[in-house]
RNA sequence: GCACCUGUAGCUCAGUGGAAAGAGCAUCGGACUUCUAAUCCGACGGCCGCAGGUUCGAAUCCUGCCAGGUGCACCA
């Protein structure tokens, strides 16, 4: 199974090759979607300048030589030398008809890479908030894309479960009571339980003072403290399962990889700095100074590794993730879904881990920037009042008005279906909203337009599936059942036939760049295709019966791919809506 | 001050060195006796922040500037 772009890539090639020499069968021929053919081939242009010829006689030359006979029906120079390129509809057709028998739907199996990711990362005993959210749906996105794809991916929760707020939170819950009404308040309003163990800590200073002697037993390893300590980890582990199963998202306990899981590591790999020389003390600190980073009034700037009170940063974990996911779980891409103004601070751990010698050249560190979620007045999310919002509370809303919606164009429905339906089509929106946009830009978050039925928008895309489930159920057909033969004939069968071809390539590109958002484009062009077949083109009522077979594979093929599609970006597909 | 990100239609956002820069929303005008009108079709709308440069060709690459955002020593 191979994309039109991908064939006629390697047979201009041969033209290439066979019209200017073997040392050109390599060079990129540039097909590009076009407005006036299917594709565009525009080597010619390139080549021209190198050959000291007018491009349209290279591009005379390599058409000369091209053979596409059994999948082109007009190949054509037009302008300065451009070489356009229409597919016959019964190749189309043949490619449709490949697809709908092919069990991967069309995404290509590629050798097989580890893949470390790093993604969601929320803090124990603490709300996740929208930054959470669309790290934990852009990391999952990339999870599904590119085990898909075949690789072997190893998902790392970095949730934040050490440090010294553990000192104070020990306390609280110790004074709230383990298994108190108050202590629950961790799996259901981390926040709260913060709040309070906060007040504690700035209004008593007999609080403090045991928030601050409980941190020292906890990195002594003290048994009770250690009990404690787990015991909150749990609890929050308990809130982040509630809202990954709300979200659909694949994390599991057994992804948690949290810092306190690197504790062991970390006094051998400053060791490991100072003996080699890249580490030195400053102001107390064992820190890495890097050539380039400079701050404010052209100061270098450290990566810390161990604070002067002899504690460890960040800097110092973040290391280890790279040893462990590079030594232990033979990674040979590293991804960090995080923030993007966490941008600085990785380049100095990945380049200190290289110096180390830590991260070999053969395996790629990438961070996949993640944007800014702002709010109508173009600043980072918040409620009116200022405060962080709930993710949970969001999620309730957008289902709410999802469900709001639905009650008023689907009063025949019965009260558990909508509420199914409210929900899917709600989270929904929300993941696909946070997928759609380009992971690192920053963008407006607004209810009403990502929960639309127009535009690129997730509820648009299961609307198209439920319209074809819908055909599928009144023709008592089943959409497995579907075997074809494909034929095109008419211009939006065409079109529809041409976009379905188009899925493997969006899948691998995403694969390759780390952008969901480009899956989340092919889809809705997916979704519109598929709209004008919907408007043109009645399956049930077509007259001819294998005109309706066909058409019936067509939406066949759609639905499955739609319905993939939105699975690997984690947005289920209702059956109806 | 240094670094990174962003600047594209009124708004929200796409855009792989290729022809005349795209979509959705909004606005205006049309289409339900039809497989879901929660839909669709059409129109309107652009010094691609500014100025240079590279190139046969630049929204895209380079340099400078302007504007906004973020980060820059012991929180993560």
């Amino acid at each position: 199974m191979a994309a039109p772009q991908e064939i006629l890539a390697t047979r201009v090639q041969s033209a290439l090759g066979a019209a200017l020499g073997a040392e050109f069968a390599e060079t990129d021929p540039v097909i590009r979607p076009s407005q006036f053919a299917d594709y565009q081939a525009n080597a010619a242009l390139a080549l021209a300048k190198r050959l000291g010829r007018a491009p349209r006689d290279v591009a005379a030359d390599i058409v000369a030589q091209l053979d596409v006979d059994d999948m082109c029906r007009q190949v054509e120079i037009s302008g300065p030398g451009f070489v356009n390129l229409t597919l016959r509809e019964d190749w189309i057709a043949a490619q449709a008809q490949e697809l709908l028998n092919d069990p991967r739907a069309g995404v290509p199996q590629q050798e097989s890479e580890t893949v470390a990711i790093d993604y969601s990362a929320p803090n124990v005993a603490k709300e996740m908030h929208v930054g959470h959210l669309r790290t934990t749906v852009v990391g999952d996105a990339l999870v599904r894309v590119l085990e898909a794809l075949g690789h072997d991916v190893v998902r790392q929760n970095h949730i934040g479960d050490w440090g010294t707020p553990f000192g104070m939170l020990i306390e609280h819950l110790l004074d709230v009571g383990e298994g108190s009404a108050e202590a629950e308040l961790v799996k259901t309003d981390p926040n709260a339980f913060y709040q309070a163990a906060r007040e504690q800590f700035d209004g008593s200073a007999e609080f403090a003072a045991r928030a601050r002697k409980r941190v020292v037993d906890l990195q002594a390893g003290d048994a009770e403290t250690l009990r404690l300590w787990r015991e909150l980890v749990e609890l929050s582990t308990v809130y982040f399962n509630r809202i990954y199963d709300k979200l659909d998202v694949t994390l599991t306990d057994a992804d948690l990889a949290g810092e306190s899981k690197y504790n062991d590591m970390l006094p051998g790999i400053c060791d490991e700095l100072e003996r080699e020389g890249i580490a030195e003390i400053s102001d107390g600190a064992l820190c890495v100074f890097l050539e380039g980073f400079t701050g404010r009034e052209g100061k270098p700037v450290p990566l810390i590794v161990r604070k002067s009170d002899g504690g460890y940063g960040y800097g110092t974990t973040d290391l280890a993730t790279v040893k462990y996911r590079v030594e232990h779980l033979g990674a040979r891409r590293l991804l960090y879904v995080i923030g993007a103004p966490q941008s600085l601070h990785l380049r100095m751990v990945w380049e200190t881990a290289r110096k180390a010698g830590w991260l070999p050249e053969d395996v790629e560190p990438v961070h996949v920037q993640i944007g800014n979620v702002l709010g109508a007045d173009g600043k980072i999310l918040r409620t009116r009042s200022g405060k962080p919002i709930r993710l949970v509370e969001l999620l309730d809303e957008a289902i709410e008005r999802a469900a709001k919606v639905v009650a008023d164009n689907r009063p025949d429905l019965d009260e558990d279906t909508r509420a199914g339906i409210a929900r899917e089509v709600g989270i929904g929106a929300v993941k696909y909203a946070d997928l759609s946009v380009s992971h690192d830009s920053e963008y407006v978050f607004d209810f009403d337009r990502m929960l639309a039925l127009n535009g690129n928008t997730g509820p648009y895309l299961q609307y198209a599936t439920a319209r074809i489930r819908s055909i599928f159920r009144k023709g008592g057909v089943d959409p497995t059942a579907a075997a074809g033969p494909v034929a095109v004939t008419e211009p939006a069968e065409r079109e529809l036939a041409l976009a379905l071809l188009g899925f493997g390539p969006a899948v691998a590109t995403v694969g390759a760049t780390l952008e969901p958002h480009r899956l989340c484009a092919y889809l809705f062009e997916l979704a519109q295709a598929f709209t004008g077949f919907f408007e043109h083109c009645p399956v049930l009522q077509a007259e001819d019966p294998a005109v309706r077979d066909s058409r019936f594979a067509l939406i066949a093929t759609t639905l499955r791919t739609l319905e993939t599609g939105l699975n690997l970006l984690g947005v289920r597909a209702p059956e109806q809506m």
